[in-house]
DNA sequence: ATGAAAGCCGAGCGAAGGCTCAGGTTTCCA
DNA sequence: TGGAAACCTGAGCCTTCGCTCGGCTTTCAT
């Protein structure tokens, strides 16, 4: 094995199991079986390791994205949701340490900008799905939605990666229902042909806002 | 002014214009007009400021869903939400250092441990008003469907805040939607009198997961 | 006025760890 | 086999703070 893989594999395993800021660059080169010396070959500094890893992270997801969106051009929008959720689920199952490093649990400076880009990546190729999909929703708009969504799968799978073990899979299958649930009362079918023409933001349009998640009027309780 | 204090809303200025990390006690210390050494009489170390801060917003913050929540068991849901995300968003805006101390864009330690208290106060309180409105929901699906409200809201006030100012309105009224949508989706008031019994949570029920959000046949584009 | 107790100060100690570079080792051609 | 170029090594340099502590200043009872 080549051994800037080796080193970057290492880091991987060390920032994982110890975290970023914890990890020395002497004990990431000891692990890789090489000195510190030759990690400097390689790496800059200790940043880089943290950022060639956050962009080999960064690619896999974007062609996990690409797999699932560009070939399912047909598919409903809930199923491809739910595939897309539970893969990148699946993902960070496999590779833990993706987690803190692209979900800035970690110090800022370089780091930061990591994250954000795989994020941006993200937002993009979400918007490109509802452009194709919703073209009747303004640009603007869903752009916005699309950076909704994107953080909304973001934090809700590291809410995930904290819970509990058997209760993972349940909180993932939540974030597929927060949504489809999004997506319905933020940009739903146009009631008629193509009323909504508002421009960022409706003003109040898109939630009907009645009394939904109110309780029916028997099941209220006497608090006063 | 007490000297306690005045070093704390200290601590608190120079922690969100340099962030915890690059702030050294020191320079703390002298804008708040004092020395290192009686900042040491006050706070055993570093982290106890940030710690004392956290709480100091923790309180605030609980205090402020209190007066929304406890205060109006009569509110539509969807007027509730909105209260309580604007409420919350007027606060991030009014102390702008909150923001990275309570959502963990810093490192570890005990700092983890302060964001998450005031997590899991806020989930108690998302709770406890779903208790009283919903109960026809089963106690551990609440559990989570809170966990997963707080964690929405936590997330996207943080966009809220990383995006330029004259979007942040239209975040924060999105994290109403998405709020609302979550829950029309995920604990949908039962189909008929009380279809639901499932457990933590029922493997498929709550969205009908019809094609909700996929285009107009007319509007599909032409992708091979 | 005086002494001592209480409060305050900030130079500098010590630990941590990122990074360097002088020297050692290996490789490989002649 | 000689030798030199390329590569590797890790002891320790150097910087950066968090924090201490010996001494100075203020306060106040006598």
């Amino acid at each position: 094995m080549e051994r800037f893989e080796r080193i970057l594999d290492t880091a991987e395993r060390v920032f994982s199991e110890i975290g970023y800021e914890s990890a020395t660059t002497n004990l990431i080169a000891i692990q890789a079986g090489t000195s510190v010396g030759s990690l400097y070959e390689f790496f800059p500094n200790k940043a880089a390791l943290a950022v060639a890893l956050a962009e080999r992270y960064t690619n896999r997801i974007g062609s996990l994205y690409d797999t699932l969106i560009v070939d399912e051009p047909n598919l409903a929008g809930p199923d491809l949701v739910s595939r897309v959720v539970e893969a990148l689920d699946q993902f960070y199952r496999e590779h833990p340490g993706a987690v803190p490093l692209l979900n800035g649990r970690l110090t800022s400076d370089e780091l930061a900008g990591a994250g954000a880009a795989l994020q941006r990546a993200l937002v993009r190729r979400i918007e490109a799905v509802l452009s194709g999909r919703r073209s009747d929703v303004p640009g603007p708009r869903r752009q916005l939605v699309s950076q909704v969504i994107a953080e909304m799968t973001r934090s809700l799978l590291v809410l995930a990666d904290e819970v509990p073990l058997h209760q993972r899979q349940a909180v993932v299958r939540e974030i597929e229902y927060a949504i489809i649930g999004y997506l319905n009362m933020s940009i739903a079918e146009p009631p008629d042909h193509q009323a909504i023409t508002a421009q960022t933001a409706p003003t109040r349009s898109p939630g009907p806002a009645k009394s939904l998640t109110k309780p029916s009027p028997r099941s209220r309780r006497a608090t006063t």
